[in-house]
Formats: structure tokens, sequence, C-alpha cells
DNA sequence: CTTTGCGACCGTGCATGCACAATCCCGCGC
DNA sequence: GCGCGGGATTGTGCATGCACGGTCGCAAAG
């Protein structure tokens, strides 16, 4: 059996995990030579694992020009959380087919839960239940090609979510919304799952976009380390404020 | 600007085009060298080559045991199938909310060149025509995020859906579930657009996995190139025929 | 005859070196 | 003063070499 991690797995993994947390800034060219120096190994296996990487959306390579953070504009996060929408509630929907009895009682549980952190206020338990939750979801949906689609997705969408149970009132609209879904799962109703989930992921992405464009407006925050700060700012800060939601921008 | 083409992208390319192609079949042992001599390169962009197509979905790579042509068994293909049935259901209702009136009107004239192929019984033309109107709901989302999910995860069925149409009467049906589906995006109903997509796409999974049962009974076809010949043969060919359709497995 | 341990072979992982291309900087011309 | 062209610099692309881990085969023991 394999248990041997080589070197560039190591390395796509922590990479990964630094531009995740914002170490490595959207935007910076990330230089082999540099991280081979700053790891402690030759250029190879970086090159691997800026290879490896590549395939996740994390960065960009170009040819001759090297590996570069992947800058994420405002336009194409909104198109990557309406896609995540979309993966959302038809996770939803297969769970609401494909969920074993167990399954919908781990559902019911940790939604139960939720409830508790939601009253309490507790922000920071509430998040990791979260995910807990969707990824009930994911593997209810009983399909590991759309599993590992949402997973890829919700990981690049990662960095800009933290902030997003701070506004006043989510943690309680957020259950009420998880609330809708859970019944829908329960009671079998695969369309309502699917429509239910879909208003909490488009309530979500608003609430995003809300807190981008005030980011956007005042300039990121401080740190580097900041969450919701790895926003690129567009070049003219005027006009920043695009089409809230691509689903509305119809009927042209 | 750039128009070099590495050698790895280039090997990417066309490794890519002879596994899809089935010159490469499922299973198969990438050897570094063997590639590297076959291709007049060394083992370096061979194995960047390597490294990027991973991410594809296309070839296995595992720790000191080298790449592998990916295996796909009848349940995983199921799954994929599953999925692609989502996401061109997604891509069905937000194209429906966003296609401009060029849109519309190029997704009309497809679909009615294709009515003229069905009765024709062109089978080659009507499978590339089917492809350029899936095209079309994909560019019609407005998302390239999904777009892009959507092109790989066709991209990893191509092999196997080649033979889809070769079942009697399979066109004219095809084609009549296409209508509900311009029909629904044209009169913008975003849910039946969804719905008639879903539809569709089980249809095709449906037909596939009939396809698949007798390859598997029979036993694959002759020649290495042969279409649908890529299937993975069961270690027990007794108790091969899976559950048809994850989606009506539910209820346990 | 089957099974298990050992050794040789082979292929991948990684390091290093070189060549070419893209960028940058400086000097020259307008 | 500003734009433009050419050379130096820097970093990526690719080739080659070596070492370690895995696999396969053979032989010996049960």
């Amino acid at each position: 059996m394999t248990v041997t991690k080589t070197r560039a797995e190591t390395l796509s993994e922590r990479i990964a995990d630094e531009i995740l947390a914002g170490a490595l800034p959207p935007g910076l060219h990330l230089d082999e030579q540099v991280l081979a120096r700053r790891f402690g190994v030759s250029r190879t296996p970086v090159r691997d694992a800026l290879r490896l990487l590549s395939g996740t959306g994390l960065i960009d390579i170009r040819p001759r020009l090297g590996a570069t953070v992947r800058t994420v504009t405002t336009e194409e996060l909104d198109t990557l959380f309406v896609a995540m929408g979309e993966i959302e509630a038809s996770c939803a929907r297969l769970a609401t087919l494909s969920m074993t009895r167990a399954e919908r009682a781990a559902l019911r549980t940790q939604h139960e839960a939720m409830a508790r952190l939601a009253e309490a206020g507790d922000r920071e338990a509430y998040v990791e239940a979260n995910l807990a939750f969707h990824g009930l979801l994911y593997a209810g949906a009983h399909n590991p090609a759309i599993e590992d689609i949402a997973r890829s997705l919700r990981r690049r969408l990662m960095p800009y979510r933290r902030a997003q149970f701070n506004a006043p009132g989510r943690l309680a609209r957020s259950h009420a919304e998880h609330d809708l879904v859970v019944r829908a799962v329960l009671a079998r109703d695969a369309a309502g799952a699917n429509a239910a989930m879909l208003v909490h992921m488009s309530v979500v992405e608003d609430v995003f976009v809300d807190l981008a464009g005030a980011v956007q407006r005042e300039g990121p925050a401080e740190a580097p380390a900041g969450a919701g700060g790895t926003l690129r700012r567009e070049p003219r800060p005027s006009a920043a404020r695009p089409a809230r939601n691509s689903r509305s921008e119809a009927r042209r």
C-alpha cells in the first residue's frame, strides 16, 4: 500500500493552505526558486506542486510567465457563487432522493444543534457546524462526482465566506432558511429541497455582495491575513458596483 | 503576449486526445520513459503533462506508482451521468434567465436544424449538432464557472456517449425531449427548462446504461478504438448488472 | 504443490545544469 | 522631455543523472 506522500503533494497542500489563509495574496507571482528555497527543496517538486494546483483553480500558470495566485474579480466571484448555489441545490435534491434513514436522522440532529448555536449567537461554532451541515447534504447525495465539484467550489470560495455571518441577524435567518431545506428533505420533497437550497444560497450570495461592496468602497482590511481582504480592488473605483446577481441580469 | 505553447501543454493535449479516442485504454499504465521516447522529448515535459492531466480526471497518479488511464466503473459512470444531468439542468435554468435575444434565436435555429437532421436520420451530423446545441445552453447560462464544469464532465463522458444514438428511434425521441427544453427556455419558464433537461439527461443515461449492460454481457468490442469498448469489464461477470439509476435507488 | 522470504530490476521522485524567452533598464534618437 | 531599441538579467522550460521505493521472479521451506 502507498502511504508515501511525495514532496510535491505536501508542497501543493501547504501552498494551497497559504493561499486560502491569505498569506499568499491574489495576484502574487509564485517564484519557483523562492518557494524551493523557502521549503528547502529543489525546483522540481515545486514545479510539480504548481502543476497540480493549477487544476484546482487556485493558481494560474502561463507559459514562460510562471504561476500567480489566481485573482478573482467580483464578477467571477459572483458567477462562482451562482454555480455553488446550483450545485448545492442539486445536492439537496439528490440527497432528498437518496439519503438513508440514518443520514436523515443525522441531518435532523445537526440542524437542531445549530438552532441552539444560532440562539446563543455563537458565530464561531455556527460556521463550523454549517460546514458540517452542508457536508451531510453532499454526502447524502450519494454521488462522489457532484460531491467533488461541491467541495472544490466551496474551497475556492472559502476565503470570501468568512465574514458572512457577521451581518446582524444573519445567524437566525440562515437557520430559518436551513429549516425549509431540512423540512423538504425529510418530507421527501425533492423539488422543494432544490428550491429551498437555491433560495438559501442566493441569500448567502447577496449577503456577500453587500460585504464585498463595502470592502471595495473602503479598501481592503489592513492585515494580509484579514478575512475578505483578498478581494482585488478594481482599477476604477467608480462604477465599481456590478449587477448584484447574475441571475437577475436577464432579458437584454 | 504569449503564443508559445510549451511541450508539456502540447503533450497533455495529445495524450488526452488519445485517451478520448480510445487509443490509450482505461487502466493502461502510462510509462513516462515510453511516452518520452514516443514523442521525442525528455521525461520532464511528460511528467508536467501528466500532472496537468491529473486535474482533468482523465488519469490517476499514485505516488511511486506512476500514472494510469482512469478506469471508470459502471457505478462511477452512473454517478457521472447523474452529475452531468444536474449540471445541464442548471445550465438550462440559468440560460432561461440570462440568454440574450440573439442567443435565444440561435438556440431556436439550431433546434430547427436538428429537426431536419433527425428526420433525415443523419446520426453523424446529429451528434455534432447535439454538441453545439448543448454548448449554446452552456454559453447562454453566462456563467463561466458552471460552463467549465459542464465541459469538463462532458469531456470525461465523451468516450461513453458515442453509441447512444444508435438505438432505434433515439434521434426522434431526443429531438422531442429537446423540444420541451427549448419551449421552456423561450417561454422564460426557468423551472420548466430545468425539469425538461433533467428528464432529457436521465433518458440519455438510461439509454447508455442499457447499452453498457449489453456491452458488459457480451464483452467489449474487438478493436481497441471501438466506441464503448473502453468500459472496464468487472472482475466477476455474474451480478454485473448494478442498480440502473442512482436516482431510483433511494429509500433504504 | 503452495507459500514465503530475498534479491535484482525497473520506474518514479528529486536534484542539478543549461538554453531560451520575457522583462527591465539604460542609452540613443526624435 | 518622451518614445524606442538593444543588451543584460532573471526565471522558466527542458535535459540529464542519481537514489530510493516498489514490483517481480526465483528459490527454499513447509
